[in-house]
DNA sequence: TTAGTTTTAATAATCGTTATTATTTATGGA
DNA sequence: TCCATAAATAATAACGATTATTAAAACTAA
């Protein structure tokens, strides 16, 4: 079950890779069209889908919005800000949370977790400090 | 800015308290009908968003997966399963977890966390068992 | 070369949710 | 009580994100 490294997907990857941030679908597509105009929207989709299904991306779903994909596939957590949901990544330990949280889950086998921290970035913080001496 | 409390909200209310499960705007309308049949489904959005916003109920955004609702309001994490998508609830020292994590987010002002621990629940582990012996 | 498989671009369809609008219902004085 | 106006509703259209369909193109293996 291997999987064919098309132009697509080539480019696809290349360009988030490239971005170092965790982007939409639709952002990527902008980025992937300046190489390759006639690509489909649905192209992207797809493989963005295949790509992390194949382990060569991550997928973030991040509660109530768009999805966003991830460069980086090392375990990790994000933090996201509530008014312009820009996500970045969080480094804390993972081993403590995990085996500390499984106990109380009585019943279910788990396979993960996932944990976001929500705020406002610095960018917007900065913003609504400007707003408020108007 | 007090809350009129209609007919409708009256219900709505009263339904997600009774079924004590984290329902969706759809799940909710289906009980919902069975006392006020004309009853539209945006109404029954538009109200849940207003009576979460106000208070009386929870808004539970699931990554990736329809709104559930939560007739609990205190503070509290979830669990839920990639099966059939069922939510639970989760009982952990919230203090902990918290302090220690926003130590690691710099540059962000930390409103909150939402844990989401993720497994498959005994019903549909017993189903899979069933499967696998056909 | 050719037949079969996979992928693609284009586009339609779906899903969950929110917006619009005309109508109904509640409220608070004259 | 009557009226003005404000709020809420039912019905339905519109929306944004995503997935499905399909006919054409590109690739693969014999
Ligand atoms: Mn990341
Ligand atoms: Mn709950
Ligand atoms: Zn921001
Ligand atoms: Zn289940």
């Amino acid at each position: 079950m291997q999987l064919r490294m098309t132009n697509q997907r080539e480019i696809i990857l290349r360009e988030l890779k490239k971005s170092r941030q965790h982007l939409s679908a639709d952002e990527l597509y902008d980025k992937v069209k300046k190489y390759m105009p006639r690509i489909s929207l649905a192209t992207v989709y797809r493989n963005l889908e295949i790509l992390s299904e194949a382990g060569f991306i991550g997928k973030l779903e991040i509660s109530g919005r768009q999805k966003r994909f991830d460069y980086d596939v090392t375990e990790h957590d994000h933090v996201y800000c509530a008014v312009c949901h820009r996500v970045d990544n969080l480094n804390i330990e993972r081993q403590g949370l995990h085996t500390r949280e499984i106990k109380s889950v009585k019943g279910y086998s788990v396979t993960g977790y996932r944990l976001e921290i929500v705020g406002i970035c610095p960018a917007c913080q900065k913003k609504a400090k400007q707003e408020k001496k108007k």
